[in-house]
DNA sequence: TTGAAAGCGCTAACAT
DNA sequence: ATGTTAGCGCTTTCAA
């Protein structure tokens, strides 16, 4: 087992040229078939596999895409994962990740260890601190090196590249609307993530259905999970509320906790809907009627689109692409009937 | 920006050999200080930035380790994967993952895409298929290879390398011991997860612990979560219960449920404990007492153990590390007091 | 049908 | 202090 046999190897033992053997082996009909089988034979009983590196140094592609996401531990973004490991597999591409943790400067890192050749192109969300600072001379890097991109779901609009999106607009008025079909007026908006872009698109959908509706909107900019038991209570205690919205799922089930410590049934006295299709809305109690942004599609539909702009097959101008969300009807909400 | 300046493009237009700008850029004191100056402010203009391809193939090193798991949608695996993410950063190295899926075939095609030199290093958890046929031949292709490798948490015994696993067999002693000491002495272990090795060893702990109490044990094996509600309210039905030991989380939380739904208080009738310590726990109702596996610090250790041993810092034999568990006290238990 | 040679981009031992 | 050369392992054009 003496380690990694090379083409050069297998020319010295076979007495004949190492382009013999790299022609023999990739079937290239040059070659006689016998000399093919030959080497072929002699190439297996030594376990000869290629040197993937020096394939790519020679081809210029890798055959790997590098993936950037903020957090691994936020559901939404490891399904995303699943869906772009998904995809990326069935068109022969390996992916490299790093994490940002929604830090600037790890993203910022995270883009210098992709931009030096080793993926061919690069998949990634934006990182909060990204976002709030509103940084994004790095991403600017990365089409200034000529590395295909696609960014999902928070995505930084000043960048000129290939966008694969949520209708987060249009979902938050969709459950705004649901809301109030099934009979609330007092809807309330609870935002946890309002310095991101999603969570600005979610807001901005709620307060556009609201209007629509002729109803007055009410938003709860938290900056912090521990303030939303004091800031909903208080509210509860002043104002009449019978439908609550959030921008993500961990609120919608503090919500619905603070609303009951508060004596409220759900969804009788109030209903709460969410944002992400998560395990956290499955096994709430009672379990969470969400937005789901179809997580896994967001990645396979980033992989697609980011594999066809490298293999050459997109239009020139970048596509933005927009996955529309649906709503996943549970307990916490009234039935429509 | 036409693509990609290298070392030939910067020592043209310096007018110097390609090898002095290769070792200006490295800070080659061979260089005079004057021309390092000189060769990095072009570098800098021209946006230089080594190929790492080439700079691979040179050094045979990849700083890269791969990562194969077979779900990453199981939280457990989630939180390893940002345990090795954290540290193999930290360490300068960057991950390159596959999911197997728990079969066999793509755990095997995983291997595969690992052993061609595109990484240092191994770090895998052993496909639910895998297990169950008990296959390994794939294991020893990576050991006789010469590709350092590290099992955790589902590892195949069969293979020698560095392995890092939970004291599951202790852990479910623990739990169990845990149940008798707020009282239970009627406790049953539901086991989905019996055909992987982390399942039968925690009924094994379980088993013991029962012995050493000497209460006689009742393990209740299932192919499938469906099959939980219809075995336990059988189990109810016909025997007195006021422990359940779980392999797993979500089993515990359907264990919950399906106790309630048949009258039984949680945790004043029954306790419950279960495996992992995830949001699942979290956030179910009652919220879950677990045996935790730390599964960051897992994957943190994993990668340590690789990265040791790739750069030679370890003994020849391999070793096996156990990290100890840890029960997280809930509500789904009575107190100690 | 086979082989020689160049080159992918880089590093480094060895001249000069 | 700088340059020449060889070589990492592979592919591919061109020559024999």
């Amino acid at each position: 087992m003496g380690s990694k046999t090379t083409l050069k190897d297998l020319a010295r033992i076979l007495e004949v040229s190492i382009s013999t053997v790299s022609k023999a082996l990739n079937d290239n009909p040059e070659i006689s078939i016998e000399t093919r089988n030959r080497i072929k034979q002699i190439a297996k009983s030594y376990k000869y596999v290629p040197n993937n590196i020096a394939q790519s140094l020679k081809s210029k592609s890798t055959k790997t895409i590098g993936v950037i996401i903020p957090a691994i531990l936020l559901e939404f973004f490891s399904k995303v994962l699943y869906g772009i490991e998904v995809e990326s597999t069935k068109r022969g591409y390996k992916i490299i990740i790093c994490l940002s943790n929604e830090l600037y400067k790890k993203e910022s890192e995270s883009i210098d260890t992709f931009i030096n050749g080793s993926v061919d192109g690069i998949i990634l969300s934006v990182a909060e601190e990204t976002q709030k600072k509103k940084k994004h001379s790095h991403f600017q890097k990365i089409i200034n090196y000529d590395v295909p991109m696609v960014m999902f779901d928070r995505v930084a609009k000043e960048i000129e590249c290939d966008k694969v999106t949520v209708d987060d607009f249009e979902g938050a008025q969709k459950a705004t609307k649901y809301l109030f079909k099934t009979g609330c007026e007092n809807i309330v908006f609870i935002n946890p993530i309002s310095n991101i872009s999603v969570g600005q698109l979610r807001e901005d959908g709620y307060i556009n259905a609201m209007q629509d509706l002729q109803l007055s909107p009410c938003v709860v900019n938290v900056d912090n999970y521990n303030l939303i038991e004091k800031e909903l209570t208080e509210l509860l205690q002043n104002k009449k509320i019978d439908g609550i919205v959030t921008a993500d799922e961990y609120s919608a089930v503090l919500a619905i906790n603070v609303a009951r410590l508060n004596g409220y049934k759900i969804p009788d006295d109030i209903s709460v809907i969410g944002f992400t299709n998560g395990l956290m809305a499955e096994y709430s109690i009672p379990s969470l009627t969400v937005v789901s942004q179809h997580a896994e599609n967001i990645g396979k539909l980033a992989v697609k689109t980011l594999l066809d702009r490298i293999e050459g097959k997109s239009r020139k101008e970048p596509v933005h692409q927009i996955v529309r969300t649906k709503i996943i009807e549970r307990n916490s909400t009234k039935k429509l009937n």
